[in-house]
DNA sequence: CGCGATCTAAACATCT
DNA sequence: TAGATGTTTAGATCGC
């Protein structure tokens, strides 16, 4: 026992034994940052406290906002989806953890209601996001102008022109970032939106930006200040681009003003009480009886309610502000995202060959969502303690049933049972495309991907990002989980304690109801012979008998490419990226073992075969010597299976079949490849 | 319907 | 003795 805690130390894991079902990590950061962030709201600190301050607000923000993000955001789907039967659920997956509620909806809606529905959010994301804007502005004017009061009075004008200073740089840095992202919001939902939904959404964009608003703004502000700012709006933003560089974090952006957007603003200075212009029966930041303000989510019997909470927990302070800014890095870090995955899909797709003319896909429901996830995560990356969503952490997500899945079924054809399995049980429909979508979107920044890299393949790795923070049930099996841990340290053994302690750390899933999971781990590892304990100097430790583990499934999607085939060209693009995501959801784990086949879309298809495929650690170049690891030889004393040695002479006395293995992955995903390319 | 894979739960044994 | 670690068994679900 002793002996494994201090094995654990070594991996450095942040969350003790007993982390493990008290995502400690989380809470106590956020809490420790909610305290000091309320504590700024007095309005008394100096610029730079301000901006410190916001900075970890942003931060903080930052982590929570992901996953509510990516829900939001993630709305745009695809009008034009000709395969609903497939895209919605896609779409659907998008939501977060936090929308349990609707995602119970979704049980029981039909595909093309649950796409309706994912329209609606994104009408509503819309909505949101420049209800943030619209906010944020007025409520930083109107902190101004109260500034301005409060220091005319202790004619403090030196420190009151700082803090006027960072506030108009604060507006201003809003709106600039503010008009790409509803630029692009707008963009987006053009093309994912309905004609009817549009009038929802877009004929408000202007309005939260119009560039004539924000000089107004500028202009009042400086007329109020009597300073002899109203000539500034250049010298303002010149500032803002030496000052305050510091504290930005969203690149510059270029005023662009917006096709239509004149005017607008309909009332940049309304009174605070009236910000919402929406009719009282809705309003972006409510819904399901809750705020929904990120991080928030206090319940709110109605809209009177509601409002007055808004009034009161969400005025305008530091917080808010900053709250607001990480929103529209959010944002601007998905815009990024998006385009940069829509890019690889559209490699990808071409290289295998896939309709070219239906590229649609790519701007649609996918990109804002997934990308969220990932686009955050990966700047700040946390290990363990990244804050959840309260919501979250009330419900993981599982609601989804086999039945309500469409996409399970017909996409799933590349899934191994195993997979599949879970995902019908823990509506990882959804999860699993989710997660699917995190690893297109997520891809390519390795950089982020802390704790696979070296056996796993990015993309999947990436996925872990997603599930890390989300509390998804991993659409994998209990085995697949607990070799992969172990693969995934150069001495490709564990103890058991250090196992839980990826499970926790790698997936938010896993870091409640621990008895249960728990209980399983210990059942899996005793239960398959694939699992070896190895009791070395440190104690106990479990490595992985690759050919056995192999050898527990026999390799159903190899044996059957043209089903993969089959399967993607029958249902057209939508159904085969569903599909796809699903196939590399699937194999993530089990297979990728292959660094260098970075090209995880061979990886990831023929991945159907789950851990099948995943026929080898081998990529790895650690592979050599999985179980060899120098304790481990030091005192094999293999679990007892009794088949084992029967079947595999060699596994457990030879080092590694692994070595040898290699090659026969290498093959199978390419074999698979092809016929997919073909 | 049977089978195999998987999950969950739980009892029990062993070790620290 | 309590808790962690392992082993087993049993019941249930799901897909083939």
């Amino acid at each position: 026992m002793m002996v494994e805690s201090a094995s654990e130390s070594i991996r450095s894991t942040p969350t003790s034994q007993n982390g493990v079902g008290t995502i400690p990590n989380q809470s106590d950061g956020g809490g420790a940052r909610e305290g000091s962030a309320s504590g700024e709201t007095n309005g008394e600190l100096s610029t730079a406290e301000l901006l410190h301050f916001q900075q970890q607000q942003a931060l903080q923000m930052a982590r929570q906002l992901l996953l509510q993000q990516a829900t939001g955001l993630s709305t745009p789907s695809s009008t034009e989806n000709k395969q609903p039967s497939v895209q919605v659920p896609v779409s659907v997956a998008m939501m977060s953890p936090q929308m349990i509620t609707q995602q119970q909806m979704q049980q029981i809606l039909s595909p093309a209601q649950l796409q309706a529905v994912m329209q609606q959010q994104q009408a509503l994301m819309l909505q949101q996001l420049q209800e943030y804007y619209k906010k944020q502005q007025e409520q930083l004017h109107l902190q101004l102008l109260s500034q301005q009061q409060a220091g005319k009075q202790q004619t403090k004008e030196a420190a009151l022109g700082n803090k006027h200073l960072a506030f108009q740089q604060q507006l201003l840095q809003m709106q600039q970032i503010q008009q790409q992202h509803l630029l692009n919001l707008q963009r987006q939902s053009l093309v994912g939106l309905q004609p009817g939904q549009g009038q929802v959404t877009l004929p408000g964009l202007p309005q939260a930006v119009s560039p004539s608003d924000l000089q107004q703004l500028l202009k009042e502000m400086s007329n109020n200040q009597e300073d002899s700012n109203k000539q500034d709006n250049s010298e303002l933003s010149s500032t803002i681009s030496t000052s305050f560089s510091s504290s930005k974090v969203s690149p510059p952006i270029v005023h662009t003003s917006l096709p239509n957007g004149q005017s607008a603003l309909q009332n940049p200075r309304r009174d605070s009480s009236s910000h919402y212009e929406l009719p009282p029966s809705s309003h972006p930041l409510y819904g399901h009886g809750e705020c929904r303000w990120p991080g928030c989510e206090a319940l709110c019997e109605d809209m009177g309610q509601f409002i007055k909470h808004l009034n009161t927990e969400h005025a305008l302070d530091d917080r808010s502000t900053a709250q607001c800014r990480v929103q529209m890095q959010v944002v601007q870090q998905l815009e990024i995202q998006l385009a940069k995955e829509s890019e690889r899909l559209q490699a990808m797709m071409t290289h295998l060959h896939m309709r070219p003319t239906e590229p649609k896909p790519f701007n649609q429901p996918l990109n804002l969502v997934s990308s969220a996830t990932h686009t955050k995560m990966s700047p700040d990356n946390y290990p363990d303690g990244l804050p959840q969503p309260p919501t979250s952490a009330t419900a993981p997500i599982t609601p989804m049933r086999a039945g309500t899945s469409v996409i399970s079924s017909s996409s799933l054809p590349s899934m191994g049972p195993v997979r599949r399995r879970i995902v019908d049980k823990f509506n990882t429909p959804i999860s699993s495309v989710l997660q699917a979508q995190n690893q297109l979107y997520s891809a390519r920044t390795p950089a982020y991907i802390s704790t696979f890299h070296s056996i796993l393949d990015p993309e999947l790795a990436q996925n872990h990002e997603f599930y890390k923070n989300a509390e998804v049930r991993p659409p994998f099996t209990y085995a697949s989980l607990i070799r992969q841990a172990i693969l995934d340290t150069p001495d490709r053994q564990l103890t058991l304690n250090e196992i839980y302690n990826w499970f926790t750390r790698m997936f938010a899933y896993f870091r409640r109801n621990t008895a249960t999971w728990k209980n399983a781990v210990r059942h899996n590892l005793s239960l398959h012979k694939c699992f070896v304990r190895v009791e070395n100097v440190k104690g106990a430790v479990w490595t992985v008998d690759e050919l056995e583990y192999q050898k527990r499934r026999p390799p159903k999607m190899t044996g059957s490419p043209t089903l993969v085939k089959n399967m993607i060209s029958g249902l057209g693009y939508g159904a085969l990226n569903a599909s796809y995501q699903a196939a590399l959801a699937e194999s993530s784990f089990p297979l990728l073992n292959s660094p260098p086949l970075h090209n995880s879309s061979g990886s990831g298809i023929h991945g159907g075969h789950d851990d099948v495929t995943s026929t080898g650690e081998p990529g790895n170049s650690n592979e050599s010597s999985p179980r060899l690891s120098p304790q481990y030889s030091q005192s094999v004393h293999v679990k007892e299976e009794p088949a084992e040695e029967d079947v595999r002479p060699a596994s457990l006395s030879v080092p590694n079949q692994n070595t040898a293995l290699p090659e026969d992955h290498d093959l199978e995903p390419e074999t698979a490849m092809e016929d997919l390319s073909s």
